[in-house]
DNA sequence: GCTTCCCAAATTGTATACAACATGTATTCA
DNA sequence: TGAATACATGTTGTATACAATTTGGGAAGC
């Protein structure tokens, strides 16, 4: 296994890693364990962190190492603010420029996520839905917005591991939805319907919003004022 | 001079010299000249290097060193499909939260601008004319759309440095219209006015493209085929 | 004369040693 | 007892030595 092998496995690693949040935002990433961990002296682990922190995986801070990247609730308000506009660009432009290759290859993310839905860990799952976006951000193949795509894909993953752990109803029926709709997003590009890809991007996301929504304010907890029981 | 202080002034001095098409795009870098020509050792140079490709300056190729970004006509369609959006979402945002100081800053910005156009190299006009969008930028502080809004001035700035260095009546006569535009953008975002920041974001870009279109278009030669002489 | 193959030189990627900085602890003095 | 400072320890940043890969030129073969 060369080096340039362990590295890329580096990378993988910690990106699934920060993804499913195996490495919850803010936790400290630690050069030299991930050093003897994969097998590098740390000037390539130094650069692997870099290119993360390039992608908006991980937060250099000056002299104090490398930490995942947070999510604040600013961040959050960003979220939302461009997450619709990025992604019904994203679709309509799938749908303008996809080749048949890009499409099989959509279709074979498609039915790995439904695998996953199937029978999967709740970190298949969210692998395999960003997987999924990634295909539509290469079918759309733009250089400027690519680079938002890419960090709003990965902050959508990590809010929605909830999602994909589903302790709900509701949470069940909106698994099959995305699903739906990750259907109907292949068939409008497919067809390059350019309005229909804008339109399902908005539903779809509008759908993960709802989600995000459960997770920033969940139901209240049972039980009177006073109570200090746990379980 | 601390190696802090010359690892900003190498990063300064690259973001520079690409913004102004000193270095033309694909041109090669080299890491050891670099090195001695900062007195510094290769590994804070390469550092340099991946945080500008990371930010779209420069382009670094498996083994065969870093290169300014290229250019592409597949690359400036992409520019002229998400650059409307993108800037249009920057200065509605900027109109929604500039803060005082920051509205202080883009005054100054803009002050900065108009002195270059009076008296300073074409250098000077695309760096400032940079610098006050970079400023809007700031004030929209939206983490997910800043990569795509850094990416989309690079290649702004170096398409224009022919917008520049004005060889005609048009070009300086559109020189002060952007000047103009310029100053109703700060009114606009001082008004918090999102649908007129929104607005001059499309016309000042519709001006930007003009340009542009005489950039990739322009005035056929004058001659009889046949001609090879020049001057 | 042209192509092909191989080797040398240069450049890039990695490892390790060293320097600078930050953090936590213990000791000392008020 | 409390605070402040000095020091020890660990971690990050830089320099340099070494390995691997690319590139250009020259010699050999067709």
């Amino acid at each position: 296994m060369s080096t340039k092998d362990r590295k890329q496995a580096l990378m993988a690693h910690l990106k699934a890693e920060v993804l499913t949040c195996g490495l919850p935002a803010g936790a400290d990433l630690d050069e030299a364990a991930l050093s003897n961990a994969f097998d590098l002296s740390r000037t390539p682990v130094r650069e692997v962190l870099r290119d993360l922190e390039a992608q908006g995986y991980v937060a250099l801070r000056e002299n104090r190492g490398a930490a995942v990247a947070d999510l604040s609730p600013a961040k959050l308000r960003d979220f939302f603010l461009a997450a619709p506009m990025i992604y019904a660009a994203i679709l309509r432009l799938a749908a303008r420029n996809a080749t048949a290759k890009q499409i099989i290859a959509l279709e074979d993310a498609q039915e790995a996520f439904r695998a996953a839905l199937r029978k999967g860990s709740a970190a298949d799952k969210a692998l395999t839905n960003v997987r999924f976006h990634e295909v539509t951000g290469e079918m759309a193949g733009n250089a400027y917005l690519l680079p938002s795509f890419g960090r709003l894909l990965i902050d959508h993953a990590r809010i929605g591991v909830t999602f994909y752990q589903p302790r709900s109803e509701t949470m069940v029926s909106n698994l099959a939805t995305a699903s739906d709709q990750h259907d109907q997003i292949i068939a409008a590009i497919r067809d390059a319907d350019e309005e229909r890809a804008a339109e399902l991007a908005i539903a779809h996301w509008d759908l993960s919003r709802g989600v995000m929504e459960i997770f920033v304010m969940p139901d209240g907890l049972q039980g009177s004022l006073g109570q200090t029981t746990s379980a």
